[in-house]
RNA sequence: GCGCCCGUAGCUCAGUAGGAUAGAGCGACGGUUUCCUAAACCGUAGGUCAGAGGUUCGAAUCCUCUCGGGCGUACCA
């Protein structure tokens, strides 16, 4: 609850007097009652049993009693061990709507973080393959991450870590020398113009196939990528190919998706630094060798060891990681590092952390790994041997087909369809995605994706439509000086309680890392807003009624507006 | 084997720094439109919160064990 909130002052104010508890102790305590009957605020005062040395339903008995009639306060009532309070409605809806209407795209935003520097490591896909479903979540949740730090106030630093670098590039320069133009048709340049991935994807699996009856294949693609490693220039050519024309694809649906970078530093940026921090980790006697490998040993934290070098010498994603952190720490001093990467890599990530600690860098304890479960099938687990792989292009592409269809049925005279069925489509999508808890495992299902009705993103942005339909029909100036005791159904009350609680749960899907707390609240707002809209008419004959409620729709919609952003998803006006 | 994550309505999921009667959506069934966007709203049905112990004023939430699923476990990322 904010700090500045003039009724938990208020509040926290008398019971200091009565209680000799600091305000600084008995704020963090008040919430708001699961039901409006009961009140506006609430103190349980099971936690104050033992510092006032009495029985909580006596606590909040007496506190009952003594409690003045304030200035914003009617009453505190007792009722078991709560402490109820109730406040003057009209105040409280002054107070809130007053702040929504005046800070407008800004509600919600701290100064927390002012100051501080935060590195997100985000999407991060190998280069060479399309983009699939499973490559979204990082995306999403990083991109929404991104979003939500900025609002507090944070410099925030957006990293794509490619995987541009690593043994695979070796497998793909002699599977482009030997087969890249039969793989790719008799008209190779043409087939890697027209889908260019498609193609190095199409080498990569045939590398593997012949790699099967051949396995002198394997240490052809080792060598390579020791030459590209060590610099050769013919296979910096290709591998440089390979990345251009992977960004070029990624960049497009990177577009769509509305998601920037500040960096697209991949592994590959590493490698010249890559020795000093082997060097490094020698000096301090971390790394040894062990079976013809350079590693640093984790038997005492109870881990398997992490692999510096391989015994033909060539680096490993954990040495990149290590070499790749130490460089963010320096070049950009973060108070925060977070690495959107699938639980998968749990372990790796652990390991990292050890060595960095091992290493003595202060600054690991502000490294996390913000992890998140797979994307999984009804038939199972994603392969892509088993052609079980769904490309995001293919999403993305069926989601925006799908909401023309509802468009021509639902509203034929849309201006501007194409677009708005594209910010929709998409919108579907990134909500999909987000509205699950971070760590538990997704199942995709064509039928959830396309589905618009309920809890899904088209409702949140139809609600917002919606509120700005009325808003433009009304016509005139939102002004905040109106006479809010006229609100008087409970769901206006709801609505205003529930606008009040928007920063609470900006800064909690920020803490956690987990934007779902947020979809979590932009559907509520929205479910209390469409119920109230069936009920009762906003713009009436009435006109301070009218005035008071358009206020109240006005602020409903700024702060759909402000959290649909920060969730990264847009917000048309009609749809 | 060991480690980590997960188990809530037929399905997909909220609720987890312990708090007042376990909630939504989808699907099913039944309703609401001379009225600001029906992508909405209202109602009905649906639960031993995987199971068993424990901690305490109070547990879906914390601890232990069991069962079930997923992921990881040295030269891929």
């Amino acid at each position: 609850m904010p700090k500045e909130n003039p009724f938990l002052k208020e509040i926290a104010h008398h019971l200091k007097t009565h209680t000799g508890l600091e305000e600084k102790e008995i704020l963090p305590l008040i919430d708001q009652p699961p039901n409006p009957e009961m009140g506006d605020y609430t103190l349980p005062c099971f936690p104050l049993k033992e510092r006032l040395q009495k029985p909580p339903n006596l606590v909040a008995q007496e506190l009952a009693q003594a409690f003045p009639t304030a200035e914003l306060i009617i009453k505190a009532k007792a009722e078991g061990g709560y402490l109820n309070f109730f406040v003057k409605h009209a105040e409280l809806a002054r107070w809130i709507l007053e702040k929504v209407h005046k800070e407008g795209n800004n509600y919600g935003h701290s100064t927390v973080g002012r100051g501080k520097t935060i590195v997100i490591d985000y999407s991060s896909p190998n280069i060479a393959k399309h983009l699939a479903v499973h490559h979204l979540r990082s995306a999403v949740i990083g991109n929404a991450l991104f979003r939500l730090y900025k609002a507090r106030g944070y410099h925030c630093i957006g990293i794509n870590h490619l995987g541009d670098w690593g043994t695979q590039f070796g497998q793909l320069i002699v599977a482009y020398k030997k087969w890249g133009s039969e793989v790719a048709g008799s008209l190779p340049t043409k087939a890697l113009k027209e889908d260019p991935v498609d193609a190095l994807h199409g080498l990569y699996v045939k590398f593997h196939e012949e790699a099967k009856k051949d396995p002198s294949l394997e240490d052809q693609a080792r060598q390579a990528f020791r030459e590209l490693e060590a610099g050769d220039s013919e296979a910096r050519r290709l591998w440089e190919h390979f990345k251009e024309v992977s960004l070029k694809e990624f960049n497009k649906i990177y577009r769509a998706l509305g998601i920037k970078f500040d960096y697209y530093t991949g592994e590959s940026f590493y490698n010249e630094m890559l020795n000093d921090t082997v060097e490094r980790l020698k000096k301090a006697g971390l790394a040894t060798m062990s079976e013809e490998a350079l590693v640093v040993n984790l038997d005492q934290y109870g881990m398997p060891p992490c692999l510096l070098k391989k015994k033909d010498e060539a680096s490993l994603y954990a040495t990149r990681d290590i070499c790749a952190a130490e460089y963010r720490a320096t070049e950009f001093g973060f108070s925060k590092m977070l690495y959107v990467v699938g639980s998968e890599q749990r372990l790796h990530f652990k390991q990292v952390f050890k060595v960095l600690e091992l290493m003595g860098y202060p600054w690991v304890k502000d490294c996390v790994h913000v992890d998140f479960g797979l994307i999984k099938f009804k038939e199972g687990k994603m392969s892509t041997r088993a052609g079980r792989v769904i490309l995001l292009e293919e999403v993305l592409k069926e989601a925006i087909e799908r909401v023309k269809e509802v468009i021509q049925e639902k509203n034929p005279n849309l201006p501007n369809k194409e677009e708005m069925a594209r910010q929709v489509g998409i919108g579907a999508v990134i909500f999909a995605d987000l509205s699950s808890r971070r760590t538990r495992d997704v199942l995709f299902d064509w039928k959830e994706v396309l589905n618009f009705d309920g809890e899904t993103g088209p409702y949140l942005q139809y609600t917002h439509a919606r509120l700005c339909s009325v808003i433009r029909k009304y016509g005139r100036p939102v002004e905040s000086a109106v006479d809010l005791s006229l609100l008087k159904e409970k769901d206006e009350y709801l609505l205003v309680r529930k606008l009040e609680s928007f920063p609470k749960s900006t800064v909690s899907a920020a803490e956690t890392c987990e934007p779902v707390v947020l979809c979590n609240y932009l559907i509520e707002l929205a479910s209390i807003f469409n119920r109230y809209y069936n009920h009762h008419r906003i713009i009436g004959k009435n006109e301070e009624l009218t005035r008071a409620r358009i206020l109240l729709a006005d602020c409903t919609r700024q702060v759909l507006r402000n959290g649909l952003y920060l969730l990264g998803m847009e917000t048309p006006e009609e749809m």
